[in-house]
DNA sequence: TTAATCACCTGAGGGC
DNA sequence: TGCCCTCAGGTGATTA
């Protein structure tokens, strides 16, 4: 399930094979996605050169001279690099075709994942314009955590997990980081402190800069832009974890239903 | 404006 | 072994 790390990380795996190619050709097998590829996506993209792959939170951003093409991986999504022609599998939605004779691999069994296309800034976008800061971004920290959260009732853990607060921030790493920073997954976000939130906001970078560094989760399917899985899960201290034992104090890890997601908290640890 | 819920989708895993 | 059911989850849309 690609969070912000897979995420990266598969925009560093994918961009050495991509960046400066010239797009042959752009075969759309599956166009029912989370919302439906373009039909003129194809004739759009083809002979265009690939200027740049950048990220904006957990969208990918392929930019070429006449527009860019906005790529979101969903729940299930992953590229790679293949050789144009290389077996087709089930679940192996779009390919885009490149002059050196690979091809990325938009592959999603899910397809909760998207492919857009936009002739204009990205940035303005409807689906990114009204997004928080980059979590590892320097304006994202314990001021900015706490100036939004005043008046806000809902719990923390949503709170974070909303991309209008900050960006990237999922279900898995939304619990290692709150279970880092000793704060109750459950706990209004209006009800705590500065002090508190600055650790928050450390331990957010924490969990997303050394997960990026380890090239994601391995949770599910996930791999990165080379086929590799990531090898993030050894270092998951609860997420998955509920019932077993936490490592700090050896209580019992509590696992709840908060906003239709599992969460996982140590009730001595985080208060 | 905020919070809660729904919808999308399919593979994995458990129970029978 | 096969069938059925539940769960997993990112995020925009809808509803209250």
């Amino acid at each position: 399930m690609p969070e912000l790390p897979e995420v990266e990380t598969t925009r560093r795996g994918v961009e050495p094979h991509i960046l400066k190619q010239r797009i042959r050709d752009v075969i759309v097998r599956q166009p029912q996605l989370r919302w439906p590829v373009p039909d003129d996506l194809p004739g759009v993209l083809k002979g265009s050169l690939i200027q740049s792959v950048e990220r904006r939170a957990k969208y990918l951003l392929l930019k070429t001279p006449q527009g860019t093409l906005i790529m979101h991986l969903g729940m299930s999504g992953s590229l790679r690099i293949v050789a144009a022609g290389a077996t087709v599998e089930t679940h192996d939605h779009i390919d885009i075709c490149l002059s050196s004779g690979k091809a990325l691999r938009f592959t999603d069994p899910r397809r909760f994942g998207a492919m857009l296309w936009t002739a204009q800034d990205p940035l303005q976008h409807k689906l990114l314009r009204n997004l928080g800061p980059e979590p590892l971004a320097e304006e994202f920290d314990g001021e900015h955590l706490y100036r939004l959260s005043r008046g806000r009732s809902a719990a923390v853990k949503q709170f974070i997990m909303d991309g209008h607060t900050v960006v990237g921030v999922g279900n898995i790493y939304a619990n290692e980081a709150l279970y880092m920073a000793g704060i109750h997954p459950k706990r209004a976000a209006r009800r705590i402190s500065l002090a508190r939130y600055r650790q928050l906001a450390m331990a957010i970078k924490s969990v997303l800069g050394d997960a990026i560094a380890q090239g994601g989760t391995t949770l599910r399917d996930f791999v990165g832009g080379d086929g590799k899985p990531g090898y993030f899960k050894q270092q998951l201290n609860v997420y998955g974890r509920g019932g077993e034992r936490c490592r700090d104090c050896g209580m019992v890890l509590h696992e709840i239903r908060l906003g239709q997601r599992s969460t996982v908290y140590c009730r001595h640890c985080q208060r």
